[in-house]
DNA sequence: GCAATTTATATCGCACGCAATCAAATCGCA
DNA sequence: TGCGATTTGATTGCGTGCGATATAAATTGC
């Protein structure tokens, strides 16, 4: 006879819900960075694309789409913004017209100085160690992996 | 001297970010819950209110906002969305005109029994022990406390 | 060599999510 | 009792986030 850990006819409080607690940690992490980014005119997933690029420059759509897990149909207009905010610029590849190239401005390198205190602010507000915060990431990690698994297989 | 753990003047790559994992995931598990919900007629934000409400019924709009970190305005909308499902009523607390009680339906006590299997779909998608679940769980809402409470202070 | 398919991005509609603002009800204190 | 301060939700505007669809370019297949 099969173990059910979580019995079939109970659902559990909210918050024994991992889910939920990963859902209310991204929101308050956003919360965090709101008043460090607003200064540089970001969001924080605008942040994200924007350090993708500062980690490697002239990418494409697809690509950056790739490593946030985010569709075409978010990334168009956030990249639109961040071009009207001069940050970067967007062009078609002419070796593969189907491409949109993403490379960073003047503006938007120089912008990389001025995030440079953010990840030690974040590291603070965490409450946690290095130590303690890596072993969470890479545990979150593994859980993102493991639930992208699932829905190819 | 004090030690800077994450040197000032270095953005870590993407990968390294705790917030990025947490964010992924948040994601990742929005898409695993997806084919699970819809047949419920169910968004996951919306999953999480009627877990609250399975978990204690007629809150008002602000107990439920500060269980799930939301506002009113992400949540009056989205409750009226529920109230038009007919999941639940919406209705102004007679003894505090100001507050607004919202109450299960039978078709939203009924659902309960249809979402029951959903935690343990969850589970075999996450490819972790319960003890593993449990352990991240806790951690993470620790962080999320945290980050919480540097905002305050 | 050209039609069919695939790939890459854009567009549209809908649902969050929040800051700012507003309106109504209640509270609290003189 | 009266009236300003507070509390509670609702509204508005903007920025994600995604599914479905569209479009154009590149590739495949015959």
């Amino acid at each position: 006879m099969a173990e059910t850990p979580v019995p079939p006819d109970v659902m559990p409080s909210l918050d024994d819900f991992l889910c939920f607690a990963i859902y209310a940690t991204s929101h308050a992490f956003t919360r965090v960075y709101k008043p460090l980014l607003d200064p540089l005119g970001l969001t924080y997933p605008q942040y994200l694309v924007m350090v993708a690029l500062w980690e490697r420059d002239d990418q494409t759509v697809g690509s950056i789409g790739d490593k946030l897990s985010l569709e075409s149909s978010t990334l168009t207009p956030l990249l639109k913004r961040l071009e009207t905010a001069n940050y970067l610029r967007r062009s078609r590849d002419p070796d593969d017209e189907r491409q949109v190239r993403v490379q960073l401005s003047d503006a938007g390198r120089a912008l990389r100085e001025r995030a440079n205190a953010i990840p030690n602010c974040i590291l603070a507000a965490s409450g946690m160690s290095l130590g303690q915060l890596q072993r969470l990431q890479s545990e979150t990690m593994a859980l993102c992996r493991a639930l992208q698994a699932s829905r190819t297989g």
